[in-house]
DNA sequence: ATGAAGATGAAT
DNA sequence: TTCATCTTCATC
């Protein structure tokens, strides 16, 4: 792989989560040298009713109201591991979910964690693609411009499409899921 | 102490 | 469509 392209620091995720989040449509995702490029993300602003910080600081959303470029992992459903971009200014606790990437570093490790060989598989969802990276609680708070991360800004800017969020009730209807348009990788399809 | 809901995924 | 699985948070 190529890295001509510029390591995504701090100041890139200082910024309003709506600008981040649709520029991380091809960016680069490494976790431990295992991962590939973001064709799905889902906006979290805080004032969103959907956002784990819209009630306020608890213990495990603790991580949204730090500062920019930090990991906040959370367990879904008692099963899955979920990784989020911490974005905008300290205290502001809004974050970017990352839904799925296309696979193309680290491809055996990915299917032994996972147990599948179809790469579609592997890590087209948000509990997925942790599995398939072994991201987990543990990696919570991590920064994302040091090891075991490495995030590398997109070369070029890809049509992006946009829809409903997934699995989501409350404010169901906010079109802040931002995919690469055509991708097989992503978790549902756009339309 | 208890219970209901949850940013999912896999099987049926 | 159902269900596994369990943390989190609000309520009692």
């Amino acid at each position: 792989m190529r890295l001509t392209h510029q390591l995504l620091r701090r100041r890139f995720f200082s910024r309003s989560v709506h600008e981040v989040a649709p520029e991380l449509i091809g960016a680069m995702l490494l976790f431990n040298g295992a991962g590939g490029m973001i064709v799905e993300v889902e906006a979290y602003h805080h004032t969103d009713p959907a956002a784990h910080s819209f009630g306020g600081r608890t213990a495990r959303n603790a991580v949204m109201f730090g500062p920019a470029g930090y990991a906040y992992v959370y367990r879904s459903y008692g099963i899955h591991w979920c990784l989020n971009f911490v974005c905008e200014g300290e205290g502001s606790a809004s974050a970017v979910l990352i839904r799925a990437i296309e696979p193309r570093e680290g491809i055996a490790a990915m299917r032994r964690r996972r147990g599948v060989r179809d790469e579609r598989l592997l890590c087209s969802g948000p509990g997925r693609l942790c599995q398939a990276l072994g991201i987990a609680g543990v990696h919570n708070g991590l920064a994302l411009d040091a090891p075991p991360f490495a995030l590398h800004a997109r070369s070029d800017e890809p049509a992006v499409v946009t829809g409903p969020r997934i699995g989501i009730t409350k404010a169901a209807d906010i079109p802040w899921r931002y995919g690469l348009k055509g991708s097989p990788f992503v978790s549902k399809p756009f339309r």
